[in-house]
DNA sequence: CTTGACCTTGACGTAAGGGCAGGGGTTCTA
DNA sequence: TAGAACCCCTGCCCTTACGTCAAGGTCAAG
């Protein structure tokens, strides 16, 4: 006649895990005693030392109780439990393997763990602002026609930095800086060599699809931007206009 | 201006997802639009997409906290912070392990999985019924000094086989069952054959050592037995009772 | 008689979201 | 012009395997 913390201390566990295990069907309410308080005998024992064998091994408590409901039933079928439960406890570890191995990496590279192997190799040792990293890395995934380029060919001294240079140099303008205009020119005269060759084809197609294109990056920079940054996409959308026929077919 | 839908795909999770990393501070929530729904830029997804590397490390999203916040604030402690995921995965990594060999083990040796290694190979090969496996996996952890040395002396002819073969005899008997007089004189007879050499101290010194450790175990045995099991033990007690001076000191 | 160590039930918290309800917005299509 | 199909909003409950109080009853010892 053992009490719960009896039972528990034996099973290794608390009694709030044999409570548990009660409130949820897996082990049997057992007597009460005249204070009220549960009295296990040996079985019960018995049965939660089966339950922490198999919580040992990795199942949770309903594959468990599916588990001894088997094996009370006389179903041999143990093995199979075993076998499904040892592939996922293999894909854990082969989980657990894939992170260790791109840690590794990461210490041996000292890269940035939040950037693509890609853009980290791209950008090491550029000592880039933090602010124009997080551009690329949401860049990357969101207009990657536009990145691809940049991490491909691009080194210190392709267009794309150099634009990025030049924008840059905007962070904190208002609207009417005196650099704007100037720089939105130098920047539309840039534009032919830093557009993307496979700019998809409802684009090209526009009349003014290269303006369309940069005015869809634009558009997604433009929360993160500068009022000075603004104006000069504004200007460049303008400047377009002014040229049909440069743009157009 | 991407849509949370937009964002969340882009950064390969749910929206359910963006919208928990706003309410626990994760991610700062974004501006609203006319419509009232959520306007994200590149800044917002950069910030996702890093929250997602770190996560896809193992990292847990109040650490990702703390990272970033570090990495934001310009300490390089990134390096310790992976340092420290390292080692709780590789902590993970052997417990796997150990989980898999443990379950090799047992299908190697089609052995109960609920049993120690050591129990498992004293009953192997006997035939026990379920009952008496079960009483002996209890037994085994709140009466080891019982059960010791059945695992280690033991095995097919040892006297606990047969204290267990006699008294399972009586699994389904009422207390006025014929044997019962029968079988607890047989028992009577075992016990100095049967208790353990290394009874506790405390017991030893009582008047009625061998008793009272009998009655200990039937008393934790008590609760799972039939009328006839416990009328058994409560003639074992009475003949005791009746010769002081053999079991007294 | 009090203290300390038990026991009881009940209820809330955890990590990282999943899922549903109830209601509104936008856009395409018949 | 009205559905249909999708998107968005908030709020609430659900999940695992217990941990952690909280408020109160029980029991043996000093």
């Amino acid at each position: 006649m053992l009490l719960i913390g009896e039972i528990a201390k034996l099973a290794g566990v608390t009694p709030r895990t044999v409570r548990h295990y009660h409130r949820i069907g897996l082990l049997a309410e057992p007597e009460r005693n005249s204070s009220g308080y549960r009295s296990y005998g040996l079985s019960a024992l018995s049965r939660l030392l089966q339950i922490r064998k198999l919580t040992a091994l990795g199942m949770g408590l309903s594959e468990v109780t599916d588990a001894l409901a088997e094996t009370d039933t006389g179903a041999v079928d143990v093995k199979e439990i075993l076998v499904e439960l040892d592939a996922e406890l293999a894909d854990g570890e082969a989980d657990i393997q894939r992170r260790r191995a791109v840690i590794a990496r990461l210490l041996e590279d000292g890269d940035d763990p939040t950037l693509s192997p890609e853009l980290a190799a791209a950008v090491r040792g550029l000592e880039l602002p933090p602010r124009e990293i997080g551009m690329l890395r949401a860049a990357e995934v969101a207009l990657p026609e536009f990145v691809d380029p940049y991490l491909t060919g691009a080194g210190q001294d392709s267009p794309w930095q150099i634009w990025d240079q030049k924008l840059a140099a905007l962070a904190d303008a208002e609207a009417n800086d005196p650099r704007v205009g100037e720089i939105a020119g130098e920047l539309y005269a840039m534009l032919p060599e830093l557009l993307p060759a496979d700019v998809p084809a409802e684009l090209t197609a526009d009349q003014t699809a290269t303006v369309a294109a940069t005015a869809r990056f634009g558009q997604m920079m433009l929360s993160d931007m500068s009022p000075g940054q603004r104006r000069v996409f504004e200007l460049l959308v303008e400047y377009g206009r002014r040229e049909p026929e440069k743009w157009g077919r």
